[in-house]
DNA sequence: CCATTGTATTGATATAGATCAATGTTTTTA
DNA sequence: TAAAAACATTGATCTATATCAATACAATGG
């Protein structure tokens, strides 16, 4: 089996409010607030009290764990898609993770005792959520074998076909990302994401141009991503 | 934050059926079968038709995804934990990790249409199954946080800490697990194992008998963990 | 528009930990 | 109980990748 590019998830959870009568929909309107973030801006702080679960509608958000100085990104969260989910967990009323916006970004925060409250009395909602569970896990699992059984190599190029696949939907893509942020994505040093890049220039895999990036040997890109 | 002990979770798994009526109880006793598997046996295979959910009565289980021949455990369940749950996801009817008997075990199947009939049913069962899914989420993000960020040495102390304080419960366990074993869950080679093993001797952290394994000084062993 | 700060690039060096190889020890099985 | 297989141990070597250092470039703000 190919190791699935794992940067993210399906960008479906909107779905489960789909469940939702008209009545629960209205009212879970009344228990959200719509909120603008700036790039760079903290969503969601690991260890803070969560009295929302967030869903992003517009912008690009990372979602990553924080010891002391040292981050692990979990994932990239595009629009259609809700954080903080592990939360729901009774007895952990902190958040599991940080949350932090690429670019700016729009966001709603959901009250998680009124979410709570639909899962109890709406069981199709119930089974969306956990759903959205099953997949987070999955996609976690998929990046965590990438992370820990992948070469520099695999991991960039992984990254580099979620990011196409995934979150941009185009072989050619404007990444507004530093090349250290690309280096947290990928779990290596900065300097080793640059080498890379110049290594797959240089056989043709990519083109580079300034923020721009253009795949342009898909199938060697994923025999890397799957072997190395 | 100290990093949490992180190869297992939380052994409560079986409260979420505390949440059903006797009528529902009922139904699903007769929708499950108990099985025995012996020491190597596999109980799920990764990829293989997910027609249950599995919880285990008795022993000890790995879970673990493979690629090929290269595998990565996920966590070790010890009784009163379930198994599969990420296969509830609509349209995800294959398992999407392996699980194998680390020693003789028992487990019951549990027909996993009837556990979704039961979730929509039943929202505060269908709550505790979302507490039990955000719990192992966050086990396994502690997991993947320890393997990617943490030096052997580190890594090996919480492998150690973890067995003992949450698999067996004692400072002082018989450790029926080979090198081999040990180094796939702390995600290195069997030789390091050994010489780290031999170190922690040398400097009274550990004492080893044999298959025995004593944990001398705890406080020692958690900072390597936190900070090695 | 210059100064400061953050980002990108390149090369040199260091090292944790894998891999390889050889030998001893325990467990299984025939 | 002897032979075979699996497991444990030790030492020597190799390598992927981090880290350090130095410079160039870009962006931002007073």
């Amino acid at each position: 089996m190919a190791v699935r590019t794992s940067c993210t998830v399906a960008d479906d959870h909107y779905k489960c409010f789909e469940a939702l009568t008209e009545e629960q929909t209205a009212l879970l309107e009344k228990k959200q607030v719509t909120v603008e973030y700036n790039k760079g801006e903290i969503i969601a702080k690991h260890g803070s009290f969560a009295s929302h679960v967030i869903f992003v509608c517009e912008g690009l958000v990372k979602v990553y764990i924080e010891h002391g100085k040292e981050i692990l990104i979990l994932k990239i969260i595009s629009p259609g898609n809700l954080i903080g989910l592990s939360s729901l967990t009774e007895g952990e009323d902190t958040f599991q993770y940080s949350a932090a916006a690429y670019q700016r970004s729009i966001a709603k925060l959901i009250d998680i005792t009124t979410f709570k409250h639909l899962i109890r009395e709406n069981g199709l909602f119930a089974s969306r959520v956990i759903s959205i569970l099953g997949e987070n896990s999955n996609q976690i699992n998929n990046r965590f074998f990438c992370l820990t059984h992948r070469q520099s190599y695999g991991r960039l190029a992984n990254l580099l076909l979620c990011l196409s696949e995934r979150v941009f939907k185009s072989d050619q893509f404007e990444l507004d990302l530093t090349r250290k942020e690309l280096a947290e994505l990928a779990g290596m040093s900065t300097e080793n994401v640059i080498r890379i890049l110049k290594k797959f220039q240089e056989d043709d895999l990519i083109i580079l141009k300034g923020k721009n990036i253009e795949l342009h040997n898909i199938d060697a890109m994923q025999r890397i991503c799957d072997l190395g």
